[in-house]
Parts: C-alpha cells; structure tokens; sequence
DNA sequence: TTGTCGGACTAGAACGATCTAGAAGGCCTA
DNA sequence: TAGGCCTTCTAGATCGTTCTAGTCCGACAA
C-alpha cells in the first residue's frame, strides 16, 4: 500500500535539524568535530525521520565498507557452524560479514565475484577449491583467507588445523586402544582429502601396520558405500574422513548387524553438531570451528587495517572422544 | 604483495576503447543505441582491463538493484535447499541474491536490516519469526514475502504449503494403513507448528481418532526426547514435525530394540536431504521446497517489477512414501 | 588593541556509475 | 537542396554519502 516511500537522505536530517550535510555525517558517524548540543539535535531530527545511511552511497565515497566476505558450500552443514561464529567474532571487531553461498550451479568463482561486488574488503573463503593461480588472482585485489586450507600459496592467508596432526592423533588413539586393522575412508576430491589421506599413509606406516584407504567422499552416503564394500575383510577400526561420512559408515554396519563400537570402532572428523547427537555420540577429531572461524575473521580483519605479509595460522586439533570407539573384540 | 590495484572503473575502459563513459556504461548494461563495431571495441577493452561494474556506484545511481535479500537459519539444512534452488530461480529472472543467516546471538531484524543495507529490493524471509506488526512495518519500506509461513498479514507476500492439507494427507496415508493410535511430536515453539498440531487435532477427529500430541521441537534431539516420552504407552504410528525431529524419534526407538515401521510408523515432514538418504528412507511430507523457493523468488520478482497487491500462493503438498510407514502390526 | 589559535560549522568536490537531453552525421523524401 | 528522422554518440547532472579546504567567531596572549 503505502509503498511509495522514499527513504529519508543526509539532507532531510539536515534540512530538519537546520544545519548542513556535512555536520550530520559527521554526527552519525560519531566523528569529533561536532558541538554536544547540535549532536543532540541532529540525533534526534534522524531518530524523528527514521534515518539510516544509505551504506551504498557511504561506501561508494568512503573506500572503507567495513564488509568481509565469506563464501561457504551450502550443503555442508558444518559450514554453518563456521558461518555462526564468523558473524559473532566480526561483530566484536566491528565489521559486517556479506555471505555468498556455494552451490549446485554456482561455481565458487561466481560466489566470490558476488562478494567483491558488494564491497567485500577482504575475502574469507571456506575450504577453497579454486587452484592456488586463481587464488592469487583475487588475492592481488583483496586480502584473502582460506579457512581449511593451507596449501594455497603465498599470496594467501590461511587458517587451517594441521591435517597430519589431526590424523596422528586419531591413529594414536585407534593404535592405542589395540586396533591394528585399520582403514581410513577418504575424502574423494575433497579439498584437503590428499593430505589426509598422507597423513594416514605415514602415521599408520610409523605404527608399522599396514594402511588400507578406501574411496570415500563428503557425505553420508559415500561413507555408507565404502562401508559396504569393507564387508568382506572388516576391519577392526575405521577412520573417516568427516563426521557424515562416518554416519554414513556406521549405518552401513548397523545395517549388517555389526555393532559399533563392539564389532567396529568409528571415528570421525570435524566434531560437527551431527557427532553431538545423543544418539549418535561420535568419536572425532575436532578443528574447533568457531575459534577457527574467529581466527579468520580476525587475520581478515588485520590484513584489511595495514598487516603486510600474508600468515598461515595452523592450529593443532583435539581429539573428542565419544561413544564410537573402543578397544577390539578380541579376535 | 601486488595490493594497491585500483579497481579499474568505466571511465578507464572509455579511455581505453576511445569513446565516452556514457556508451561504455550502454554497452556494459546491454542496452540499446550502440553500433555493433562499438560495442565490440568497448566489450574487448573491458575485458582486458577486467572491468567490472562497480555494484555500489551502480545502484546508488539507478534505484534498481536487480538484488533480493534472502534471510535464513543457518541451522536448518533445509534451509539450505531453499538457498540453493532460490539462487538458481533468481538467476533465470535475471536477479542476484543477497544472503544473511539468522544465527544465535544474531536476530532477525539485524538480518533483515544488513540485507536492506545491501540495497535489496524485495525480502525473502524464510519461516520468519517476526511479529505481523513488525513484518509490515518492513514490506513498508520493500516487498516482502515470506517463505513457509502464511499468517503474516494482508501487507506481505507469502509463499507457503498448505500446513493443513499437508497434515491431512500425512494423517489419511497412516489411517488408510489400518494406524488407529497415531501421535503427532509437534514443533514446539517453531513457526507454523501450532497450525500443523491444530490441523492434526481436527483431522484425526475427522477419522474418529483420539489425536495425541507431544512437545517435540526442530531438531533430532526433541525428537528423541519426544519419543522416550512414549514408551510407556507406544502408538502404532508417528507424525513428527520435521525430518530432524523424525530421525531422532527412529533412533529412539531403534535404542529401545524396537523396529521401524514393523513395530511403528514414523512419517517425517518436509521430504529434506536427511529423508532421502539410503539407510533412513523416510516417509515425508514434501513441501517441494526447489518450487516454493521458485515460486518466492518469482513472486519477490513480480513485486519489485510493479505487481501491486499482496498475494498468497499457497501449495498442496505431496506424500512420498518410503520405508518407515507400513501397516501396523496385528495387536 | 591586535594577531593568533582552535573549535564549530559549511561549501563544494569527489566516488563510479546511470540518465536525460541534445549534438552530429547519414539517409531518405519532397 | 532543404528538412526531417533515424541511429549513434556525448556532455553534464545526478544518486547519497564522505572528505578537503575552507570560513566564521570568540577567547586568549602579548
């Protein structure tokens, strides 16, 4: 109905307050430079109007927007834990957060120019998986940080948690409770999936066992297939490469009437909301999404306010415990 | 290390291509009244400089933004679908999609008021929680349309599912099953949950049936709780509010040794990712959410074009039917 | 009394696009 | 040959801010 209604400018504020455009920027922007009388009467001329500034017509002048980008994949719920923290650690350091989502046909290239449109100052892209070329190529407009990434070169900052530490650690554990028949499920093409995939070639290598990898992949179903095709030689661990593919795992034992942990421990990675579930209760290695995420937000936030180089945050992940794994049956 | 790049802007590419802002700007916008050899010399020397429009520039300038904000729980996964098949819609009208979550410690209207800042042109909110009052007060300022929620006043837009027909449907298929002990876990303080629970209340007085309801929620937790609840007194079949709520009252039940749907009926409600899985399989109620999203970005698109009125398109939802409803088992 | 200083305020130019109005040139018609 | 009408192009205003470079004025020191 009362559609028509133009939203209020600097110089209606102005015009009813009786005083310039410049003096109510400079009052609503809380700059020095305004007696405490005439800032009184401006607030409220604003206040009375409804005003708010039009951050377009704001940026546009002012190079500063004060706008990070993140850029996440909109089918990996552990994104949105990371998406959650990211809004509350830049809410304290004062900056906005403009999210662009990853989809089914809408490539990442997509999602980032999207954000750099809006005025992003500094990108934050969750697990990245543009080559380290293009990644540069951003890079050399805006600061950029790959969160779960560590390998996207120089010119980008990352912050990430050590993939082999975090598979050295669930490996120790699984050793430690007597496991020695254990696999490890991919991540597919997943971005990191090589490295982890290493990690485990080598750690499982130092315990003197032999590492078995299947292929797996990023959800539950993968995980369920690799499962499946375990079933003629079980092994007595398995370890997944995230938290739904770990699901995915469990089930397909269930399903055969293996118990877990019993017949099979699983242990997962990421430590997501899913592996909280009361009635799943799993094992898993956990990156500590939301100080990760606040870890980016502020490494952003310092390359946007003057930090030169670029830093790779790396930091040690932490094994939780649950309900998936325990000692093997005796065999 | 390369910083300081200066974004090249169309004066640039006018420069560059020896001919005025203002044809460079016809040609960049597609429009009419430039010579194809032109536009071919303007488009060329964009693209060599790497122009692109600056979005800020561009929409201070013409009132049309061609961007629609899209606001939704960063907790949902079926959100998350709604995300993706919105993002594909806007594309073939030609509109990009501003997104903000609604996240803990981050409410509604500072989502809401971040996307208006974005400059959106209409508002798509996703079950939105705010009050009609305060939903009015927004479609004010710009169209908006509110997403599985249809009790939002006469001055906003909604696209919904038919939260009756859909209850319905659920409660005929248990019914036409041979179900006669049937209990709805409801959503709890969820938007839409009283509207289903009255719905099952008169549906299942329809069929002569005593209608039974739990408090339940929006997540695999409540459902759980909901269906510990139950165990004294077991029905033959269960309706949950959502897939979430669902899985956790299976669970529930599996933890108990009991058999799904040998020994109950679990019907799931909005057919998401989780129920299409191969080891869950659930019977859901489909609200189709690719069309409904569709169907809000259509209508978002309608409004910012000129359609006056507010409309409410409401949908019949579907049944699909997969392994957790089955006829009770003789008592 | 006068010059200087600093606080409060303002005019006008940016920012990078779009839009309006009109100019230049070519072609057709009378 | 002149007039009219396209088509193609351009100059300059404009959107709502911020920023720069002032102006104005009263207070204070010499």
């Amino acid at each position: 109905m009362t559609e028509q209604q133009r939203r209020p400018t600097l110089m209606d504020v102005a015009q009813a307050a009786g005083v310039s455009r410049a003096l109510v920027s400079i009052v609503m922007r809380g700059a020095p430079g305004a007696a405490e009388p005439t800032r009184q009467k401006v607030l409220q001329a604003a206040q009375e109007l409804g005003y708010r500034p039009d951050s377009r017509a704001r940026l546009l002048r002012s190079s500063r927007t004060r706008l990070l980008g993140l850029s996440f994949s909109s089918s990996q719920p552990f994104h949105a834990e990371i998406v959650d923290a990211a809004y509350a650690e830049a809410e304290t350091r004062g900056y906005e957060i403009a999210l662009s989502a990853v989809a089914s046909g809408r490539p990442e290239t997509r999602a980032i120019e999207s954000l750099l449109d809006f005025g992003s100052e500094a990108l934050i892209m969750i697990s990245p998986s543009l080559s380290t070329h293009d990644l540069a190529r951003y890079a050399s407009q805006v600061p950029v940080v790959s969160l779960l990434r560590d390998d996207v070169g120089e010119a980008v900052d990352s912050v990430s948690s050590d993939d082999h530490a975090g598979i050295s650690i669930a490996v120790d554990h699984l050793v430690g409770l007597g496991h020695r028949h254990i696999v490890h499920v991919d991540g597919g093409t997943a971005v990191s999936a090589e490295q982890r995939t290493a990690a485990f070639r080598s750690e499982m290598q130092r315990h003197g066992l032999e590492a078995v990898v299947v292929a797996g992949g990023l959800n539950e179903e993968d995980g369920l297939r690799a499962a499946r095709s375990l079933m003629g030689n079980l092994p007595s661990a398995v370890l997944a490469f995230n938290d739904r593919s770990a699901l995915g795992v469990i089930e397909s034992f269930r399903a055969e009437g293996l118990q877990v942990p019993a017949d099979v421990s699983v242990l997962g990675y990421d430590d997501s909301q899913l592996a909280r579930l009361s009635y799943v209760q799993l094992s898993s290695v956990s990156q500590d999404a939301p100080l990760l995420a606040a870890a980016a937000v502020n490494r952003a936030a310092d390359r946007v306010e003057g930090a030169q180089a670029a830093a790779h945050v790396v930091r040690t992940p932490h094994l939780v415990v649950r309900k998936t794994t325990s000692t093997p049956r005796i065999s």
